[in-house]
DNA sequence: CGGTTCTTTGACGAGATTCAATGCCGGTGG
DNA sequence: CCACCGGCATTGAATCTCGTCAAAGAACCG
């Protein structure tokens, strides 16, 4: 019950649910001098090609990863919601390959590079914590290329929901039954490389089967199970972790 | 002018280019404990749901992580050559959400999970190299997201193959002008998200356009530049390190 | 050499895109 | 308070890319 949370607490929560800490590897982690910085939605928060001098957490919000085709065409690689790494990897590689943008207002907290690099030299177990994320989120990567790639329209955007839903309830951010859906049907289909106007018509199918319901800014999913199924979705590939 | 080079003097070759290591660590890195293994080709290697106790590499011969789609369908997220890590994610995820597979002949070298804990744990710069090399696989994988995503099939394929080739030619395997290819067409609609009748289809066009050249098993690449156009490839997302 | 796998090609069909128009909703200013 | 505006959702019609089915030819292997 605290009046001012620590801005880090998002983190701190993640890392537990992924794995256990010590003590004083928590206390270390809410040490980390950091910056926090609000932004309104569809601003740019890491700009492909950039070379970034520090790592960006998301603690409220919502944000997406995306890349450009040369034609133009976006493609949405990962979304992220409150406590996730948006660029951890910036640790290890010097170049942004993506862009990250926030997709709503979003709080963002900055941490040194260089104390981020301190940390997980001296805590191993923290460490570990930041690598095993950056795993599930190459697993995510691995799945989306799945999706996209043998997917027909319909599942592709169920499972995409699916995911979306299974870690914002993991994060605490509503339940299945009713769940806050950040996304334009656009960017739904920058996500599942579809357009929008095909998204509208399995959107539509999917609400006619009876699977979900719809109403502006929020997903209510009516038949779990079937809604899994028609979705293809498994979430193993999530390890239990996001 | 080893008669028997070290088995792991192929990863000892990828680190070195991931980042610089000292002796001591080198010689750490040399003596892990391991066992080799000869496999033949399409052998499972990891299977999607396995729990593996030992990490592997692969030191000769082309390998391939895949997914299955829950109508047959198969996806291969990307492919492997010699030098590469296999599955090094299994230190810090239990079960497998993918399979891998040999696609030739091919040397696996088994490293005791345990002992690969410990090293990273002791010899923080062979941990660093290590993650910086998981990190350019989810770069990977983000562009095989837009690859499949957002191209069409012809700038998709060639694509495919602009990072084939260019790996390739990183790992000593041969040049541009002439690369050994051991994919068959089925394989590359597996990885790029098309039927090998489309990819046949492409390969003609590509061919007709005077980019490439292809015999059984091998592929030659008439028009570095041009191919490179047609496939919108630019390789910093590989990071100077696959 | 005979069988198997891989490649190649054609005809046809399906799923997704494109183009275009309409409606809806929230915000803004007169 | 309401008219206007811009972004988003929705729908239909025409088109196109890619998939499916089928068959024949080429390469590889024992």
């Amino acid at each position: 019950m605290h009046a001012n949370p620590h801005p880090l607490q998002p983190l701190l929560s993640k890392v537990r649910r992924i794995a256990p800490i010590s003590v004083a590897d928590e206390s270390a982690l809410l040490a980390l001098p950091h910056r926090v910085e609000d932004v309104s939605a569809n601003r740019y928060i890491v700009r492909e090609g950039d070379i970034p001098r520090e790592c960006c957490l998301l603690v409220k919000g919502y944000a997406a990863r995306s890349k450009l085709a040369a034609d133009g065409g976006r493609q949405i690689v990962s979304f992220h919601i409150a406590g996730d790494i948006l660029d951890l990897q910036h640790l290890f590689l010097e170049r942004a390959d993506h862009s990250v943008q926030s997709m709503t207002e979003a709080t963002l907290v900055w941490l040194q590079m260089a104390a981020v690099r301190s940390l997980v030299a001296e805590r191993p177990a923290i460490g570990t914590a930041f690598w095993r994320d950056a795993l599930v989120d190459a697993s995510i990567f691995r799945e989306w290329v799945l999706n996209v790639g043998r997917r027909d329209a319909k599942t592709r955007i169920a499972h995409m929901l699916c995911e979306f839903v299974v870690r914002s309830e993991a994060a605490g951010l509503g339940t299945v039954e009713r769940m806050r859906l950040p996304f334009t049907q656009e960017q739904i289909g920058d996500a599942t490389g579809l357009t929008a106007v095909h998204v509208n018509r399995m959107l539509r199918e999917l609400t006619e089967e009876g699977l979900i319901e719809r109403s502006p800014g929020i997903l209510r999913v009516q038949d779990w199970a079937g809604f899994k199924r028609a979705a293809a979705f498994n979430a193993a590939y999530l390890h239990a972790a996001a």
